[in-house]
DNA sequence: CCCGAATGGATACAGTCGTATCCTAACAAG
DNA sequence: CTTGTTAGGATACGACTGTATCCATTCGGG
């Protein structure tokens, strides 16, 4: 039966256009007019391929959240090769700013998505998975870390975590409004991760 | 003539409920009609009193770096009569972090707006001049503690300020989305601060 | 062959949007 | 007293919104 393989493929493209939408002229130009026209479709195409508005908009976000989760997960898992900590983190936060073309647009699209939740409980719900698991994943490194002796007993590993997501969100936020290069970020990110690590590896 | 009076004042009472829908509802729920309502006078008044719905919102987007402005000079003005350098960035930081009721709403229209401006160069000229001052002011503060022997010579004055704003930044978010509480957001400042500067005061 | 389901084009509907226009009052200056 | 400006109520206009309906295809299983 290839009929289910199409429409999923109907969706994807559909979930596509909306991202690419939202992520250059903002969610509140996402119409499903707009939709339409931007995958090249008519309006009851849109329509038939998703019940609801809302529909379309939780699709996005859970698109965006894979893409995110995707991009991590390839980082981290070329930087566990290396098998230092200072890599895993230099690798997930650095997954975690805009780093070229289309890291960015996303990043527009997530902060537009993260914005809209704050006023839309519906979306807050689909939202928070992704940072909460990676927070998680992220302080159970840093806790084998220090037990390994990799950074110092007087450190705590929950808030240092929270505080390094925290960082790597707003340095996000300034690179986006261009207020910083991301090599600024980079910059700032590894400062922080020297004086918790020590200074990277030669 | 006290005509100009009242007329900035029906303009301050506009903005205000303007705010307040932004705040609660969302930037997307602003309209000429809802603002009307909020602020209990009829569509004709909001459209004389601004010409634009543009205007309306670059003045929204004004009053609120103001309050921004507002809060942190108050208490950085209250906390450098401590004279300790670290006693201005607790009162700074803190006072950009959501702390009641009323900061927290303002953070949420800040927040909105910050995102409309990624995709509307017009509010993105507004509203980037407050976090400039605002990083300015601190990295020359920091750059004074750091001759007078505050903190410890290897630091980096603007990488420091950069970061520790970022951070901030990046705590209002969580603490917005209920992902974090207040204290644990200053709890986290707390800490950073005590690794930059050495423990609080006893 | 044919008939029901999948697919999608065209159009309609009821709202809401920003903005514009028309028409009163009130009041200050001549 | 008149006249012009400030202030605001009532209503209209065209554009756009999400959603629904009607209709024509296409196609696989009986």
């Amino acid at each position: 039966m290839p009929r289910q393989v199409d429409h999923d493929e109907r969706r994807r493209q559909l979930t596509e256009a909306l991202l690419r939408i939202a992520s250059t002229r903002g969610l509140q130009a996402v119409s499903m007019r707009e939709i339409a026209a931007e995958a090249g479709v008519s309006l009851r195409v849109v329509q038939y391929y998703f019940t609801n508005k809302q529909a379309l908009l939780e699709s996005g976000l859970t698109e965006l959240g894979a893409r995110m989760d995707r991009r991590v997960k390839q980082r981290a898992a070329v930087a566990a090769g290396e098998l230092t900590p200072r890599g895993v983190f230099a690798a997930v936060l650095g997954a975690i700013l805009p780093f070229d073309e289309q890291s960015k647009l996303d990043s527009m699209a997530w902060t537009a998505y993260y914005t809209a939740a704050l006023t839309d409980p519906a979306l807050a719900a689909v939202g928070v998975t992704l940072p909460n698991a990676l927070e998680n994943f992220l302080t159970v490194r840093l806790t084998a870390a220090q037990q390994a002796g990799d950074i110092a007993p007087d450190r705590d590993p929950r808030i240092e975590v929270a505080g390094l997501l925290a960082l790597a969100n707003g340095l996000t936020s300034s690179v986006l409004s261009r207020q910083r290069s991301h090599e600024a970020a980079i910059k700032i990110i590894d400062y922080h991760l020297d004086r918790l690590f020590g200074p990277a590896a030669a």
